[in-house]
DNA sequence: CAAAACGAATTACAAGCGTAATCTTTTGCT
DNA sequence: AGCAAAAGATTACGCTTGTAATTCGTTTTG
């Protein structure tokens, strides 16, 4: 399992974005937020490389990089690792932070209410079919 | 705002369930999941004192440690860290995700519900005195 | 063609981390 | 009193990270 680092993966989020990217592009898109030299960037797409998070492509005399661990994949990686770290693996501990923690907006509130549906009918499957 | 390491937050979860607690009950609780020696734990106590995140009293030939970070304070961090870093600071595609990447149990479900009820009355009292 | 400019690859370097080993001080025991 | 054991303090060491600078090879350009 790959595992990226903190700046490391604020060029994956680039790269999620749109890919392929060339370097400068990819530097381009960091200067607005982050503020990283140059050079530091391109110490980042190598170090990406290496640990084949992503892919590079010649195009001429540069390169296009590609992301190749999925997003999706990172996001479940991390989410994982916070749970089991921080709340002992147990989900309703972690929501129960959020809602103390976090102010919600509708969107969160529609997507909460779907989670209750999809579990309320994952146990209704499990009933059924057993 | 303190940042403590994930070895360092083992020894914290261990003071967070008891304390204070000398170094030797510190081991002996983390030898019995971690496979840590002594003198490792000892680092990562001397760490977590330079860091400001435990605090020792001396108790004779030997300290008790206690926590000075609070649990739910270090959970809160470390939960926006991930929102930040991995869902743009957005709660809802995190809670998505959850959906369809953990497995919910009952009380995952409780829990969920009573947020949901918790945040519609917020936005009923939001309604209500503008 | 020689020099400059650009992109990539290599090297740098301090701080933090995981994982201890060694040194120092205190103290209980013979 | 002298020494061994125990607890804590200091030091170690290789790896990762953040943050670049330097070097190398290839084009482009005067």
């Amino acid at each position: 399992m790959i595992r990226i680092s903190e700046a490391e993966s604020r060029v994956m989020q680039v790269l999620w974005q749109h890919a392929p990217l060339d370097a400068e592009a990819i530097i381009r898109a960091l200067a607005e937020h982050n503020d990283w030299h140059e050079k530091t960037v391109k110490t980042l797409l190598n170090r990406l490389l290496r640990k084949g998070a992503i892919h590079a492509e010649r195009d001429g005399r540069r390169y296009l990089y590609s992301p190749l661990l999925e997003r999706d994949d990172w996001q479940a990686e991390e989410s994982r690792n916070l749970l089991e770290r921080a709340f002992d693996g147990r989900l309703a501990p972690m929501l129960a932070h959020f809602t103390r923690h976090e102010k919600l907006d509708e969107q969160d509130l529609r997507e909460l209410r779907r989670l209750v549906e999809a579990i309320e009918r994952q146990h209704d499957d499990d009933k059924e079919s057993p």
